[in-house]
DNA sequence: TCTCACACCTTTGAAGTGG
DNA sequence: CCACTTCAAAGGTGTGAGA
């Protein structure tokens, strides 16, 4: 069964369309990482203190890289205790990662807990300080390049654009998404590290926080947070980036994998109290709330419950007339429904389900968890029994353990985890194994499913689609995904599992949010080189997974956007300019107050034009398009109207300068794919960049001499 | 719908203890 | 020196009142 999966796998390539770059070179890219140019990538920033800091969870190792790389070639000047500007000279040291051969699959950690959440509509608390998910995102990694150094990155984009309301015990669309905080790249603190450490341990993203806190958009509350808007879809992504170290990342190879059982709805306030009492009955943190036990839910209970007592036996004394028993049992009764929502929302078989009676739950009951009478449905059928064993190994991770036994504990965790290794790659799930009778569909009992899009998971298009979907997939599936209806052909997918370059890009699966937000992130970096003179993006290029598509009025949400996007415009996910400058996003850390960070940024002073560059761009390149056009038929005819559109109507376009119609050339012709492009590609792409940023160099020193 | 203080809990790391 | 235990602080939870 699991053969016939295929994984959730979005190879994108290169460091022509890398997810999180421009269309440039390293040096660029560092220019940006280092705060320049402010937010391309969102989990880079600088810090408040003069020193190099990566909010998020950048390790030392990374840490260590990018200040050597500072000493080496990549200058800092302090702007105060704010951003420093960070000019680059070309970075000779980079030269072209071997390519070694290597075919990555994730398999998610907990699935069966992920799937038990998902399926009931899962709500993550966003607070804002920041609030960990529960599940924990953890996945785990096989078939990596053992030598080969890896960076593991987490994000949170939109699943869609609708706002969500809970009515009627169900998750509703209540409007159109709010729009976009600006979001930030999330990556492991391991990262950098070789293919073996990866594949020797569960790659754990736990301690990524989620808020919805929009001053801490410079990730100054908590580096690790990312911003959310409550009552809106999110959909967790899975990043591997083939590379050495940090100043690599812009151009190394990356796939992207999503798991759909992933996604939740950000809440500040639980409204599902199912979801409640599944977290409850198994987040270790939240044990004091179980109904077994001795928590604070418990002799609250019996609290009460004193109360009742005393409160009927002075009704008795009063009334002189002996109630009897049955009436104290119904009211005790009442009231034991009353306070606990297992009994009152759940019911019975799911209380059962949900809540295990001792503590031994907090070790076993993530794995053991026995769903529900549906849960057969669920499509554990691509677990075999590995993954059961796996699944159990995860119960004594979530699980506490006392403190006394720590130390064995955590050995064991590590015998455990290293047991796993073994498991077989990733299995991913696809709606061809849901049933739609699984869950439960808003849609079906509203009649406007247009308007009102399910959250539910029969709606859900799989990411691995196989040719033989089950009927109910339909093109509502697709969209929300962002697939066009011809977008499930078997070539397609095909591609995801064999080992073909698979060169579609991620944002063209889920995600208007995908796109919008690491586009935000790209704002002020397009922005700013522009108007440095040098070249913005290459529209031709950048509009190309777009104009592959299909024409932006007939798309779906989330194609038009990225249509728009990758055309350069500053177009929010919702019709308007982003409402948050981009600015504010990188230069995070850059800042104690975000209002001192842009006002001293050189290139944030300058009013210029907000332009959006879409990070998940496919470049034009011939083999590239030709695949995503046989891939998608039904889109390629629109694409050359869309581009034509897209290129007229672009700011970008618009500000071209010489320079930059260079750049677009240069960097439009070095759509490498990871398995195909060839050393030579690589190396013309670097020397192309070095030519670029060369002429980039000088442009920001005369852009800094005009600045303060 | 959101925020906050709160009690309850786990996790973590340092210090202490004994073999 | 090592393994183990104890302890305290830090931090992760959901709750419920109030805005």
């Amino acid at each position: 069964m699991s053969f016939l999966m295929r994984d959730p796998v979005i190879q994108g390539t290169s460091m022509a369309y890398h997810p999180f770059l421009p269309h440039r070179g390293p040096e660029f890219a560092m220019s940006a990482m280092l705060g320049h140019h402010p937010p391309f990538f969102p989990a880079l920033a600088l810090p408040h203190n003069g020193s190099l800091s990566l909010p998020g969870a950048l390790g030392k190792p990374i840490m260590d890289q990018l200040m050597g790389a500072a000493e080496s070639g990549l200058h800092f000047s302090s702007l105060g205790h704010q951003a420093a500007a960070a000019h680059l000279r070309p970075l000779k040291t980079l030269e072209p990662e071997e390519e070694v051969e290597d075919d990555p699959k994730v398999h998610l950690e907990a699935k069966e807990l992920w799937e038990t959440f998902h399926k009931r509509g899962t709500e993550m608390v966003i607070t804002k300080s920041g609030r960990r998910m529960f599940p924990p995102f953890k996945v785990r990694c096989t078939g990596l390049d053992k030598k080969a150094k890896y960076i593991l990155l987490m994000d949170i984009v939109a699943a869609d654009d609708c706002r969500y309301k809970f009515h009627n015990s169900r998750w509703m669309v209540a409007g159109k998404a709010d729009p976009e905080m600006p979001k930030r790249m999330y990556i492991h603190p391991d990262s950098p590290a070789t293919g073996e450490q990866w594949m020797s341990k569960v790659v754990n993203f736990h301690k990524l926080k989620l808020t919805n806190n929009i001053s801490d958009k410079h990730g100054f509350v908590s580096s690790s947070n990312t911003i959310l808007n409550s009552m809106h879809k999110y959909q967790p992504r899975f990043h591997i980036v083939r590379a050495n170290d940090i100043l690599k990342l812009p151009y190394s190879t990356f796939r992207t994998y999503v798991f759909p059982e992933t996604d939740f709805i950000a809440v500040t306030a639980y409204q599902n109290d199912k979801i409640t009492q599944l977290k409850i009955d198994h987040n270790p943190f939240a044990k004091g709330f179980r109904d077994t036990g001795n928590g604070r839910r418990e002799k609250r209970k019996q609290l009460a419950l004193q109360s009742i007592r005393s409160y009927e036996e002075q009704q008795k004394k009063e009334n002189g007339t002996s109630d009897d028993s049955s009436g104290e049992q119904a009211s005790l009764k009442c009231f034991d429904q009353a306070s606990s929502p297992a009994v009152s929302t759940v019911g019975p078989p799911n209380l059962k389900d949900f809540c295990e009676s001792d503590e031994d739950s907090d070790d076993e009951s993530n794995g053991n968890l026995k769903d529900g009478p549906d849960s057969s449905k669920i499509s554990t059928t691509t677990e075999d029994g590995k993954d059961r064993e796996a699944s159990q190994t995860k119960g004594h991770q979530f699980g506490g353990s006392d403190s006394n036994g720590r130390s064995r504990e955590s050995a064991r965790r590590t015998e455990k985890s290293q047991a796993d290794s073994r498991q077989s790659p990733i299995t991913v799930i696809s709606s061809t194994t849901r049933s739609g009778e699984d869950f439960k569909s808003p849609s079906r009992d509203q009649p406007k499913a247009d308007e009102c899009r399910s959250i539910s998971k029969e709606n859900y298009m799989p990411l691995t689609v196989q040719t033989d979907s089950s009927p109910h997939l339909s093109q509502s599936h697709m969209h929300h995904f962002g697939f066009p209806p011809g977008f499930a052909g078997q070539q397609f997918f095909n591609h995801l599992g064999g080992a073909h370059p698979f060169l579609l890009h991620p944002s063209q699966f889920n995600m208007g949010g995908a796109f919008s937000n690491m586009a935000s992130g790209m704002g002020p970096l397009l922005a700013a080189v522009s108007s440095a003179g040098v070249s913005t993006m290459d529209t031709a290029s950048m509009a190309s997974p777009s104009q592959s598509l299909t024409g932006a009025h007939g798309l779906p949400f989330h194609l038009q956007q990225h249509v728009l996007a990758s055309q350069g415009l500053a177009m929010s996910p919702f019709g308007g300019l982003f409402p948050y400058p981009y600015t504010y996003m990188a230069a995070a850390a850059a800042a104690n107050s975000a209002a001192s960070s842009v006002h001293r940024h050189p290139f944030l002073n300058a009013v210029r034009p907000r332009l959006r560059y879409s990070p998940y761009s496919i470049p034009m390149s011939v083999p590239d398009s030709s695949l995503l056009t046989t891939a998608i038929p039904s889109m390629a005819s629109s694409a050359a109207e869309l581009k034509g559109d897209g290129m007229a109507t672009s700011p970008v376009s618009a500000t071209l300068d010489s320079t930059s119609e260079v750049t677009s050339r240069s960097s439009g012709s070095v759509s490498l794919s990871s398995k195909t492009c060839s050393g030579k590609d690589s190396i013309n792409e670097l020397q192309s960049i070095q030519r670029l940023v060369s002429g980039l160099d000088s442009i920001q020193d005369r852009s800094r001499s005009v600045s303060p």
